[in-house]
DNA sequence: CGCTATCTTGACTTTATTCAAGGCTTGTGG
DNA sequence: CCACAAGCCTTGAATAAAGTCAAGATAGCG
């Protein structure tokens, strides 16, 4: 049912849904495999565009320094996300590994010709632009808007969900977050991306187990105790 | 030497520059006109998705109510820029005119007919929908970890860019923002945009004003006294 | 001319940051 | 195996920033 690419990993579900299987044996073919381990840099702010990248298990952060010399997250990729794409400008991001990484690279040419041939392909990418893109609107309301508190379970809720289906294509459609899971970041790594200190998420988390939401067993393991309130704690406003 | 499309508006540079004049001809034919005017509301969230339209006049915002009942402003259309696609889900957001506005509407069918037979023109959307990723992305660091004050500046940086280049779909290229300029916005509206109250927003300004930086004349005008020491509050973090 | 919207300003409160210290892991070398 | 060092995380107290509440000022508009 399930089909995968068997050389680049790309499911079903994810970019070959609508793609026919000799045009997934050609997208198999541009595909160049590629391993990260965590900390490694795939793309640094400025580097001259790479073609086309796909995550095909992992996490990896989108992330630029601010003029103050701090990092600031902007998004992260999950198994099935998309880097680059044909008329990318130069990098305005580092894109660096979270996790251990595996990728299927797919060298300019090569691809801009398979997108060429193949409309089905480019009509993809635009789709998963486009998700991109809502994601990134709902995560500046979040930014914008909620309170440490609500940062805090906000994030703790999207990444459960994530990581819960982090092996199936079809992501943000989990309707259940993953009971437990361990962070791929650090507490400054949050901090970063949810515009907070690192000593305000600790306070958040530590405030959260409190009330018995979440657990917290040790290093960057969580335990989501209390689903519902979880949920409740990222719509608050104060 | 710059072509506009005499129906719908768009000009070379902006949808048409990659389009043979027969292609352009179709998609003058596709397009129906429609005018707005402040306040209006072209899409509420939850509807249906409409195809495709094209900004050619005026400002809109794309906003969303948050769970406390306030307005979050998550991005602003230009002349130029498009609103929805091919695949939109139903809308997470309201999409409404900040002043009066003229837009070049594709209904869907046609519009979808269009794209299959027109591969650049579906290139042209990516390449768009790209470019709002990235302005999403660089409004996602401004708004997770800037002050009040370099949230304010930044904004009066962009709006003054943007509007001195209203009428020439190479936007985000002035190198010198307008001199002077009426923001399109109420100031609770650029509360919504940056994430901060009426009042901070008042006040940011009237700062901006003592330093010499800016001058309001009056109403929603802006003059920009110095716009070096603009774009150096932009960046600064505390 | 007065009404209503919007905007500005001030005093106070809440929130998150900053600065500082201490605890817990993890890994390394004796 | 233990001691120690380095990094990461937690906690506390003081500070700074933005929010809230409240009152006026200004500007449009009938």
């Amino acid at each position: 049912m399930a089909r995968t690419c068997s050389d680049c990993g790309v499911r079903d579900s994810a970019l070959c849904g609508t793609l026919s299987d000799e045009e997934l044996v050609g997208l198999a073919k541009l595909g160049v495999q590629r391993r990260l381990v965590r900390g490694d840099v795939l793309v640094r702010a400025g580097d001259p565009p790479l073609a086309c990248a796909n995550v095909q298990a992992g996490v990896m952060k989108i992330a630029s320094v601010t003029a103050a010399g701090d990092e600031a997250i902007v998004g992260l990729l999950y198994s099935g996300d998309f880097i680059g794409g044909p008329f990318a400008a130069p990098a305005e991001h580092d894109v660096t590994a979270l996790t251990d990484v595996e990728l299927c690279m797919f060298p300019r040419a090569a691809f801009e010709a398979s997108l060429a041939d193949h409309q089905r392909m480019e009509r993809l990418l635009l789709e998963r632009t486009m998700i991109e893109l809502a994601r990134a609107r709902r995560w500046l309301v979040r930014i914008g808007r909620a309170s440490a508190r609500a940062r805090v379970a906000g994030f703790l809720g999207d990444m459960g969900r994530r990581l819960a289906v982090v092996n199936d294509c079809r992501r943000d459609a989990a309707a259940v977050p993953a009971a437990s899971f361990e962070l791929p970041l650090s507490r400054s790594e949050i901090g970063d991306l949810l515009g907070l200190t690192i000593e305000t998420v600790s306070r958040q988390l530590t405030l959260l187990r409190a009330a018995g939401v979440i657990d917290l067993p040790g290093g960057r393991m969580i335990v989501v105790r209390d689903a519902a309130a979880l949920a409740a704690a990222a719509d608050e406003t104060v």
